[in-house]
DNA sequence: AATGAATGAGGTTTCATTCAT
DNA sequence: TATGAATGAAACCTCATTCAT
């Protein structure tokens, strides 16, 4: 006989559902054991013979999605640096990538605190600065306060984040990132010509 | 004799400092108060004499600010709305208000869910959100997706919070201000100029 | 091995019995979960398992036993309706079942204050009422002050309430129920006769 | 400078006055001395000024009371001892001291749990059960079950207790004793004869 | 004569975790 | 493979009481 889905599948698998749920819902801290047994129709009791824990449940989760999270961004910053002008390539196969993995991406970057993975979005945070500083250097505003370029990317992060908390679709996330893709070029040529200005007047 | 700072002034002023320090570090669901009247070298039951409870608390820690913050928005709103040209002064000055009540906006804007101030920061967020679509509209930019200047607003936002979150002197957060009001606005000419291209050409 | 009372039947079982112990001696509010979990030797974190909080345990003791009452009070009610002189019979059944259930009919009049049972003794209360104004019409007392029906109901009450506090047996009960019937039939028929003379001086 | 009721009067006869509605609305056990010295406008500390603790300032409230009841009761056991048909009179008598004493009254009868006076409505029950027994003798009713007149006892206490908790006035509270009074008296005379009839039978 | 401050124990509830079966 | 039971610590909060001033 058959069940409902939520009784039939394994219940690995259900854990795993249902965790993400609920780590999503109130980050990992937050989270409640009980409540994600609850909805998995499962004992508390039967985590612990899956997994580690609470944590190790969480991990389960993200692992995969992180491994390949940091080797695309490796990815992405070397072919930017070999090939500068692809800037606005990366942002998309970024953005792509990440709406693929809309809810693993979710939990690394704003819901792991209290897991290993808390240092997970400084480090992809990182990445993201460093490329701004590239960015910098090649629009002949290397000299600027280095808190700006970090500024920048902070903020570049959560419009990211802000796109994969939203219901879109792949097509309008995509075109939103072109969009904010010219923002962020009118700005840093914005910002560049600032800078001649007063190095001229300096 | 003079103690140490945490044993020396009055309690109920330690236990203020002592939980705006929790607070900040751990947002007000988690925060402990055990923790907080550890670290103010006061029994639990003692903050019941000061205060109603937890949110008591954590509401006359911010309730000063918030006021005034409202207060400001406003002001500067209306100000905005008379003056177009105004914008930048406008930002200088919120941001040097909110330097100057660091903690207490980060309370505000970044740890309160859970309290009675929880939607403070969506408030505060609509105000931003508003003037954004202001903008976009005087720069002839008004039918483009509607999701694009909520967007830049929350990008902005996390751009506030993350000057305030920093260490810099009061100088340095208004000129990153003012590099960042730089940059909005290169943004948005580069938006206003591809949205006139695209008209043109669809 | 058989261990002690306490310590050998299910903790499940043992928490409900010490809960009844508990309830019965302090009343829901003034009861406390810690002596109620020491008594059944057991943390106070494992009542938590088996119920929703003290509230739900309380439930749990009294729930059965309420539905049948007011199943009970109906028939009874009914049947009064439709044989008026059955009335001491119906006593004597009501008395019957509440000696049967002596406990937690107890917990249900007596000690319910603060659970979602707080209203059921009222409710109780209001059917014996009820008809002890059926009784005063067909004495032929119908227009007395009203409070007196009231008054002696809640005595009639009360005189339930000690046969059950008290450690008698079914027949002793059923007994002084005899008894106490006869003295509210006469004193019905005085306070009736009382009335009439009033009624013809008056 | 005259300032109001509350805040002007002695505090010790305000902390009396808020003990007294604060004790009868709770109850000695849940009173909460907060509560109290919050409606009297005196801070927790003031009541160790002038009583000894939570116990002393029932005490103080209703010592005085107490004692004229015990007298009283004793008073009205002997004049019915030697006038027995002084009963009704008896009734109301104490009835009208009751109710001149209403809260002091219905504080030592009912809401002394927890107190040195908690034994007081259990002797004030015991001349009144005493006063029953004589009746019942004098009825020619005197070797039935000895719980029943503890019993009818218990329901006179309580109806005396609901006539004390309602709104009314002298007049209403002494013609619902004349009545109850009646009431009894029928159903004593209709006890006897049961008993007589049981005897002969018998 | 009374305040203001603080204690310490107790209240109910939630939590992640363990473990025998 | 998973359950069901139970733990123990921690959570926020309330209480009567004490005491220096």
């Amino acid at each position: 006989m058959r069940g409902s889905a939520t009784s039939d599948s394994e219940p690995r698998a259900r854990l795993l559902l249902s965790a993400r749920e609920e780590f999503l819902a109130h980050g990992f801290e937050r989270a409640s054991l009980r409540r994600i047994c609850g909805k998995a129709g499962v004992t508390t009791g039967a985590v612990y013979f899956f997994f580690q824990g609470k944590e190790d449940l969480f991990v389960h989760l993200v692992k995969g999605t992180a491994e390949r999270l940091t080797q695309l961004g490796r990815d992405l910053a070397l072919a930017e640096l070999e090939t500068p002008d692809i800037g606005p390539s990366c942002d998309m196969q970024l953005m792509a990538f990440l709406y693929r993995h809309r809810e693993e991406a979710l939990l690394l970057l704003e819901k792991a605190q209290g897991t290993c993975f808390a240092g997970f979005s400084q480090a992809f945070f990182a990445q993201v600065r460093h490329a701004f500083a590239l960015f910098f250097q090649r629009y002949g505003a290397g000299d600027v306060d280095p808190e700006l370029p970090r500024l920048l990317a902070e903020m570049r992060i959560q419009g990211i984040l802000e796109l994969l908390r939203g219901d879109y679709t792949m097509d309008r996330i995509l075109e939103l990132t072109r969009l904010t893709g010219i923002y962020a070029d009118g700005g840093f040529r914005a910002l560049a010509a600032d800078l001649q200005r007063q190095q001229k007047n300096g």
